[in-house]
DNA sequence: CTGAAAGCGCTTACAG
DNA sequence: CTGAAAGCGCTTACAG
C-alpha cells in the first residue's frame, strides 16, 4: 500500500493541510506539531506523490529533450549538459530519442507528452516547415541545431556556415587544395548538412580552390560506419583528396579508420577535420582536429529560452522568435598539424 | 489556455465520459457521436492531460533508469536499448544520471521520484548495502551491473569473473606473460572493479603467471583520461607489461593513446583488451579486442524484471530476489591479434 | 497557527 | 449507447 498525505494526517492527528505545510517547509507551524507530523512521516515512510502535485500545480517541472539518438556522443554530451543545468534549476529532463525520424519528431511537436511536460527542446533532422505550421498552440518549443524553419520558435544554433568556413580555411592555410566534404545526404531536397556544405563551398570559392561534386561524398547517416564507407568510395572514385572536412567527428573517425586501412597517413597524406569535438576524437591515434561548438552554452541557452517562455513574468513577446547563436572554436590537433 | 476534456464535451454537446470513450477508442459509441466529438477535438486541438490520467490510473507507465553518466558510451548504448524496448511495451523511460555519487544513488533508491515513476532500474557505483536495507518498501527496484548486494532485489549482470577470466586467458593463449590490470580503484574497501580484478587474478594464478600488485594500476574513474594516465604510470614504474586487461573500453582507449605516444606498438609490444564493446573501440587504429556483454539482453531483462514486479498477475514471490545473468562474448580484434 | 472544502483533469463503476 | 458523480493525492484560498 502506498501511503498518502491523509494517512500521515490521521496518524499525526492533524489535518492534511498541516502535513502539507510541514512537507513543504512552511514556516508557521509549531515545533510540537512539526515534530509529531515528521514522526508520522518517518514511521509510515511517506513520500509525496509527484503526479498529484503536478496536476494540482498545473505544471510538472519536466521538460522533454528530443534528440536523434544517445549513441552519438555529441548528443550524449549535450544531453548531460542539459540535464545537469536543468537539475540545478529544479527541472527534470525527459529524454526522447527520435532516431532522426520525421514521424517521431512530428509526434513530439504535436504534443504526445501533453500534461506531462512543460515544454520541449527538439533537435530535428527530418522535420519540415509544414509540420511546425500545423502544430497549433501547444507547450513551448525550442529548436536546436542546423535545420532552419520559418515557424516562430526560439532556435539555438552556432553559425554553421562560419564554422564550416573556419574549418575549410584551416585546411587551406595548411596548403591543402583538394579538400573533400564528407557527409552530404543522398538525394535530399533540403539537405540536413546544408549549411556546413555551403560554408565549405564558399570558402573554397573564395580561395579559388576546387569544390566540384567529385569532392562531395554522400552518406546515409552520420555514424562512424557511414564515414568509413564514404571515405572508401571517395578514394575508389579517384578523387584523390589531400584533406577531408567531415560533417561530424563520427564521420571523421570512420574516415580515418579507412585511411589507416588503405595505408594512407593522417595528416601527411590526408588531413582530417571533424565537427562537434566529442571526447573520442581526442584519443584517436591522430587526435582529431575539429570544430567545437560550445555545448554548455547551447544547453543553457536552450533551457533558459524554454523557461523564459514558461514564466509569465519574463515571457518574451509571444510572436517574437529568437535566434540564439552560441559560440564555437576551431581546435587544431594532430589530424591536421601532425605530431608536435 | 489549455483545452480540457470538459471543453471538448461542451463543444460537442456530450458528457465528459463520451469524450473519454472516443479518445480511448472505446467501441460502443455511435458513429455520429464519435464524429461530432472528433471534430470538437480537432477544432480545439485537444490533447489528453497525461498527468491527470496518471493520477487517476495510479500508475504512470514511466520507469526511471539511473546510470552513472551518459558520456560513457556503454551506458548511452544501454540506455538506448532500454528506452527502445520499453517504448515498444508502452513505457516511458526517465534517465537519471547519478554521476556515480552515493548521495544521488541513495536519493533515487529512497524514492525521490515517488508517484512519478512506477519503478527504478539502477546501476550503482557507490551505493552500500546499508543504503538498500534502510530503504523501506517503495517502488520496485532492479539492480544492474558488477556491484553486489545482500538486499532482496532482482539483479541483472553478466558473470564478470568468468568474463575477466576469458579475457585474461585470451592474452595468455597469445603467449603474453606480464599481463597488467588497468582500472582498480584507489584505496577502496569494496572495489567497484572487484569481480573483474578477481577473474584476472584467478586466471593468472591458474596459469602460473605473474599477478603481483606491480601489475595492477589504479584509476580514479573509468574514463579515457584515467586510462591514459594509469598506463603512463604503469610504464614509468618499470613494470614492463606485454599486455593490459582494462576495466572497460574507455580505459583501454586511453591506454592505447599513451602507448602510441610512447612509440609502443599495439599489439606487437603491448596487447590490449577492453570490456563493454562500445562502438568507438571498433574504429581505433588497432581495433579493440573486448568483452561484449549482451547489452540488448541486459536491457530487456531489466525492463522485464521490473514490469513483472509491477504486474500483480505475474509478480514473483515478494521475497524472491532473482539473479539474472545475460551472456557475453570475447570479441578478438586487432589490439590483440594484429592486422590480418 | 490549524481545519474543511474545493478543484487540478482524467476514468470508472453506477444508473438509466 | 450516454450521463452524473465520485475520487486519484495533492495544495490553496477561505475561515476561524
Amino acid at each position: 500500500m502506498v501511503v498518502s498525505l491523509k494517512d500521515v494526517a490521521e496518524r499525526a492527528g492533524v489535518s492534511a493541510k498541516t502535513v502539507s505545510n510541514v512537507v513543504n517547509g512552511y514556516r508557521h507551524v509549531t515545533p510540537a506539531t512539526r515534530r509529531r507530523v515528521q514522526q508520522a512521516i518517518d514511521e509510515l515512510g511517506y513520500r509525496p506523490n509527484l503526479t498529484a502535485r503536478h496536476l494540482r500545480a498545473g505544471r510538472t517541472g519536466i521538460i522533454a529533450l528530443a534528440l536523434p539518438e544517445l549513441n552519438n556522443p555529441y548528443f550524449a554530451e549535450l544531453a548531460e549538459e542539459v540535464i545537469d543545468y536543468a537539475a540545478g534549476l529544479g527541472c527534470t529532463v525527459l529524454l526522447d530519442p527520435t532516431h532522426g525520424r520525421r514521424d517521431q519528431e512530428v509526434l513530439f511537436v504535436r504534443g504526445v507528452r501533453a500534461g506531462l511536460i512543460d515544454g520541449l527542446i527538439l533537435s530535428p533532422i527530418e522535420l519540415e516547415n509544414e509540420d511546425l505550421a500545423e502544430r497549433g498552440s501547444e507547450a513551448p518549443l525550442v529548436l536546436l541545431g542546423e535545420r532552419e524553419y520559418d515557424a516562430p520558435y526560439d532556435h539555438i544554433a552556432i553559425d554553421n556556415v562560419a564554422a564550416a568556413r573556419t574549418a575549410t580555411r584551416h585546411l587551406l592555410e595548411l596548403g591543402r587544395r583538394r579538400i573533400a566534404f564528407l557527409g552530404a545526404r543522398h538525394g535530399r531536397t533540403r539537405q540536413p548538412a546544408h549549411l556546413r556544405l555551403r560554408g565549405w563551398r564558399e570558402e573554397l570559392a573564395a580561395a579559388g580552390a576546387a569544390a566540384g561534386d567529385d569532392l562531395v561524398a554522400t552518406t546515409d547517416g552520420y555514424t562512424r560506419a557511414d564515414g568509413a564507407r564514404a571515405m572508401a568510395r571517395l578514394l575508389d572514385s579517384g578523387a584523390a583528396p589531400d584533406a577531408v572536412f567531415c560533417y561530424n567527428d563520427l564521420v571523421a573517425i570512420g574516415a580515418m579508420r579507412t585511411l589507416g586501412e588503405r595505408g594512407l597517413r593522417v595528416p601527411e597524406d590526408v588531413a582530417v577535420v571533424g565537427f562537434d569535438d566529442i571526447e573520442d576524437g581526442r584519443y584517436c591515434a591522430a587526435a582529431l582536429t575539429t570544430i567545437a561548438p560550445h555545448k554548455r552554452a547551447i544547453a543553457r541557452a536552450a533551457v533558459d529560452a524554454l523557461l523564459a517562455r514558461l514564466d509569465p513574468a519574463r515571457t518574451p513577446p509571444p510572436d517574437s522568435s529568437r535566434r540564439i547563436r552560441p559560440g564555437f572554436a576551431l581546435v587544431p590537433r594532430e589530424s591536421t598539424l601532425g605530431r608536435p
